[in-house]
Order: structure tokens, then C-alpha cells, then sequence
DNA sequence: CTCTGTGAAAACATTCACAGCG
DNA sequence: CGCTGTGAATGTTTTCACAGAG
């Protein structure tokens, strides 16, 4: 398997795609695809496909296509999804709420183990299964319960300040949806997704509409390895 | 002004961090800034900085930089956010009211002004300010209210009918966050925002993590124009 | 015949480096 | 000087087109 350094960066976004689809066509029953029926799908050239999964070897079958089920396992393996993770989410506002109790997460085996709050107006609430604890609780919640990952739901001015606190706590990677840039040392990995941004790029897309055209953005992500 | 169709793609996705950069910087009072500045803030190059902004002609002044405030109006006004737009969620589950309620939108010229969902236990319940709609109240809510986007916050199942409904209806462009990829007809843009893709992406950086990199992931989006 | 994997070519995006404006 | 705008050089990603496996 190639070092993830040698995965061109646009490639490991559609890998994502590529699982989410497989696994879907997994539930209708199909046990073979072929390039261009899957990128028909994800609006992929078939070439498009094949490089992008010949990255990892031989993973099909000239003249059969692809097997489903064997393809999900090896992209799960590539993208670390054969195993669970935990993470935690910081903010028990709006959008930390929905976070919490959004199921796709833990059936995809990503549990949120613990939502925190710097507000004493939220400590103590429940949300969906869980009870809003104190940011004073983060640091040994995450060294005892061993989470992973943090999810950042917290107002754009506190989230630099929460992303100190995670990683001072020991978290490996950050989901970040405040409307700004997060700075973290050397081998910390932050995803960013913003709800505006993605409205806004809606916005410059329709109010210049006029020619056909196929797109691929994404969330602003920066690994620092 | 360039047409929409020669601006790079990935040039696009940054214009909405400068903004977001500039407007924050705009608070704090600066008058003007460089391309230096600019690009460290967002982990870019002056270069590269530099040749997004140059598209649009020329914006900075050579020995002094950009005008924060100027650069701020440019830009919206290439983005197609110099003036407001209305839009409607569908789905009134734990994302959707998250949406309804996250004042941002309404900040920065996005009003949502309906709710609708396909439930009838949903329908007539009170999401921040809104009263919860049936579906069948769409159409008309659409014309009679000039509503532009619509934010699909629906199960996977139900994402595709509800996008056909939308468009319909008359929307001109739709922000997604149900983990499918929808198909809509040329003339409508999409930008969809999947939750679990977005942790997917952070447990694959985080799971091959050593290599230090800075890699740039966005929203998947697709325009027909 | 079908369909993958892959070099080679083309398209696209970023970085460099500098002329020239204020 | 300081800093933009921009060709030219470099690096990266996609597309093409085909050899070869089943």
C-alpha cells in the first residue's frame, strides 16, 4: 500500500464517495460494479475511477469489474475505517446538539462519547443520550476514556481557544465548524466544514449560472502531519 | 469581469475564505493588507493569493497592498453576495432546525424564510421563528414567496424526491446535507455537505498521519449551468 | 468480448521571479 | 523601497488510448 504522502489530495476525497456509494449498492444486492457504472454514479469518468483505486494495487478484476463487498473492505482498511473511533463535541448549541444525536455517525462507527459546554447554562442538560459536562471535565475525559476525536460546534471567537484545549487533552484530529481558520502544532489533523461557505459557493454558482459545468468542492481541510 | 467559467475551480472555494478572513479583519479595524498577510492567515502563498485576486483585475495597489474594505465589496459583489437571498429548509429533524436557527445565515444576507417536512407529527411545531410546513405547501411557498435555494435536510431515501420537488418548484440551487449524490437537471447548481464524509476524511488523516502536508478538502459540489 | 491497470499526453493549478507602479 | 500583477517554469491531476488478463 502507498504512503498516504503519495495519494494525490482530490483522489482521497472521492475515495469517501466511492464507499458511500459502494455501500449503498452493497444494500441493493450487487455483488460486482465496473468503473463506469460507479462513476456514472458519483459524475467520475470511468479512467477516473480506475486510477484512483488502482492507487492501491489490484483491486479488480479485468473483464468483471469490481467485487462490492471486497472493494468496501479495502477502502475501509486505506481510509482507517476498520476499526471505531470516539470523539467528543464541544458546544451544546444548535448545531452541537444535532451533532450529538446524529445517527449516520454511529452507525459509520464513529461514537460521540461526551458533548461539552463552557456555558453553566448547558452543564447538566441532556442530550440524546449523553449529559452536557463542564470544560473542566475535558482534559480527563479524554485521557480516561481515550477519544480521539474532537468536533468543534463552539462560536467563531472560542474555537481557537477549544482547539488548544484538545489537543492539550490529547485529541488527534478536530472537526471544526466555526467560521475560522484553527492553528495546531505538527501531527494534528483538522477538518473544517462551514455551513456560510458552503451557502456562499451556492450563491456564486446560481448567480452566475450559464454553462454546464461539473464541480467538486469540499471542506477546507489541513493535515499537519 | 471574467466569466464564471475561467475562474479555476479551487480559486473559487478560496474567494469565500478571503472573505470571511477580510470581513474579520474588517472588525478589527485594519485599513489595508497584503497579499503576505492575507495567504499566512490562511495557509496560502502571497502568490497564490495574488493570482486569485488578479483575476478580477486589478484590485490591490502596488506599494500598499489591498484595501480591506474595497476588496471586501469586490468580492461579494463577484460572489453574487451583494444582495440577499431567500431560502427554505426541508426537513425538520435535528439538522434541519439546526439550520433554521444558526443566525450566521441571517448575518450575512441568507434568510431563511420556510420550513417544510414531510411528516405530519413535524408539520405546525415552531423552529426558531418559523411554524413547520407540509410539503404541499412548497410549490406555492416557492412562487409566492420568490424563494431562491433550498437546503435539503432529509434521510438519504428521501433526498432525491425532495431535490425533484424543490426544483419543481423553481429553485435555482440546493445545499445538501443528505449522504447521497443528488441529480438535478442543467440549470440548477448543487453544493452538498456530508457530516460523515467530513469525519471520514479526518479519521484518514488522522489514521496516516505522519507526514506533514497541507492539504485543502471542500464541500463536494456539482453545477449544471 | 469486457473491463482493468497504466504509460503517455493534455489540461490544469501553483510557484517562481521579476518588471513596473506608487 | 514595498508590493502588485503576471509571464514562464514547475508540479499536479485528469484524460486518453491501449496492452493484456479473464
Amino acid at each position: 500500500m502507498p504512503h498516504r504522502r503519495d495519494i494525490p489530495k482530490p483522489a482521497a476525497r472521492r475515495l469517501s464517495l466511492y464507499l458511500r456509494e459502494l455501500s449503498s449498492r452493497l444494500e441493493q444486492g450487487e455483488e460486482t460494479v465496473n468503473s463506469k457504472a460507479l462513476g456514472l454514479s458519483l459524475g467520475l469518468t470511468d479512467a477516473q475511477v480506475r486510477k484512483d483505486l488502482a492507487i492501491f494495487g489490484q483491486l479488480g478484476h479485468p473483464g468483471r469489474g469490481y467485487r462490492v463487498a471486497d472493494l468496501i473492505a479495502s477502502l475501509r482498511r486505506i481510509m482507517g475505517r476498520d476499526r471505531a473511533w470516539t470523539a467528543c463535541v464541544v458546544g451544546a448549541g444548535n448545531i452541537g446538539r444535532a451533532l450529538v444525536s446524529y445517527d449516520r455517525f454511529r452507525k459509520e462507527g464513529f461514537s460521540i462519547v461526551a458533548v461539552f459546554d463552557g456555558g453553566a447554562a448547558m452543564v447538566g442538560r441532556e442530550v440524546g443520550d449523553l449529559k452536557v459536562r463542564p470544560m473542566s471535565d475535558l482534559a480527563k475525559a479524554v485521557a480516561v476514556e481515550g477519544i480521539e476525536l474532537g468536533i468543534i460546534a463552539v462560536p467563531r471567537d472560542s474555537a481557537q481557544q477549544v482547539a488548544d484545549a484538545l489537543v492539550a487533552a490529547g485529541i488527534k484530529g478536530i472537526l471544526n465548524f466555526a467560521p475560522r481558520r484553527i492553528v495546531v502544532r505538527d501531527g494534528i489533523s483538522i477538518v473544517s466544514v462551514d455551513f456560510t461557505v458552503a451557502l456562499e459557493q451556492l450563491a456564486f454558482q446560481v448567480a452566475g449560472a450559464s454553462e454546464p459545468e461539473d464541480v467538486d468542492a469540499d471542506p477546507e481541510d489541513t493535515t499537519h502531519g
